[in-house]
DNA sequence: CAATTTACCTGGGTGC
DNA sequence: TGCACCCAGGTAAATT
């Protein structure tokens, strides 16, 4: 499922369970992830407390370091004791990475909720419990210590091209970034090494927004095409959190939140009339990933 | 280097 | 009902 935006609702949805709490408990059922789940992982988070839920692309970031000593609210605390205990500004111990493939998803259980068959891993903090589930353990769960440096300097994050959702994603970062590339447009999108988090169903989308053909090679296309397709990428993307936040209240009682989806002008429509000019929706295959567009309305 | 292919897994759908 | 086969929203690692 999971592209940009259900990892964004995702993480606004298990953000409110999970931050200010102290991790009680670590289960973990499967190792066998993309990577194995670090053995120790639940000694490593015991105690400590989710400071905040973060995303870098599909990658959730779950920021844990030492309880706060003194709960009392914040603001009253903030005027007093600033100096006096480890505030949520002190250095953080360490980032719980998470990535949720291609089947991954997040729910919130209460306790005694009896884990299903591809329910792999488990953080219990306060009385909420955050369960993973992945069929096909194409998802990742990591952690990075702070002593390894920040999380953005992770192997798995460096590399990473800006977030669409900011200003630094620019038709001219992107004009720029494509010169000389011969590959697909959409193989570039999707490459994430310019723009992160457009995945094969959002690249489709917003290729048939902007009217651009999949196949030309990025390195061919204008940077007037890209000022069109800018704006695209964020609005499709922009729709599906919209979308897909609409839903969020339900998070927490039937845990599907993520499953959702726009109306499709390109995507799964292979052979049925465009909603434009009513020529058919072609598929093709690119980097062996299904691509669909309009060949009439994308020139 | 960039581009392409392979590999990781399970499950659902289709056609015989 | 069974079985072989194809397809699936991600992406790092290996290969060309």
């Amino acid at each position: 499922m999971p592209e940009l935006p259900e990892v964004e609702v995702t993480r606004r949805g298990i953000a409110p369970h999970l931050e200010g709490r102290t991790i009680a408990n670590t289960v973990v059922r499967h190792h066998g992830m993309r990577w194995p789940v670090p053995a120790g992982l639940a000694r490593t988070l015991q105690g400590l407390t989710v400071r905040s839920v973060g995303r870098r692309g599909k990658y959730l970031l779950l920021e844990c370091g030492a309880p706060v000593a003194a709960s009392k609210p914040k603001a009253a605390k903030a005027q007093t004791a600033q100096a006096a205990e480890p505030g949520p500004d002190a250095a953080p111990a360490g980032w719980l990475i998470l990535h949720l493939g291609m089947t991954g998803s997040l729910t919130i259980v209460g306790p005694d909720v009896a884990p299903g068959k591809h329910e792999h891993f488990d953080l219990t903090a306060g009385p909420a419990t955050l369960r993973l589930n992945d069929p096909r353990r194409f998802g990742a769960v990591l952690w990075h210590a702070a002593s390894e440096g920040p999380p953005e300097q992770h192997p798995l994050l460096a590399g990473l091209g800006v977030e669409p959702l900011t200003p630094a994603f620019t038709a001219e970062l992107l004009f720029k970034a494509t010169r000389g590339r011969k590959v697909s447009i959409k193989q570039a999108l999707l490459a994430g090494d310019v723009v992160v988090g457009v995945g094969n169903i959002y690249a489709s989308e917003s290729l048939f927004r902007a009217r651009i053909r999949p196949t030309t090679a990025a390195g061919r296309v204008s940077l007037a095409r890209y000022q069109q397709l800018v704006p695209q990428i964020r609005a499709v993307l922009a729709e599906a959190i919209d979308k897909g936040g609409s839903t969020l209240r339900d998070f927490h009682a039937n845990g599907q939140a993520g499953y959702f989806q726009l109306d499709y002008f390109a995507y799964d429509r292979e052979g049925e009339p465009c909603k434009v000019c009513r020529t058919l929706i072609r598929r093709i295959v690119q980097g062996q990933r299904s691509t669909f567009y309009c060949p009439a309305c994308q020139r």
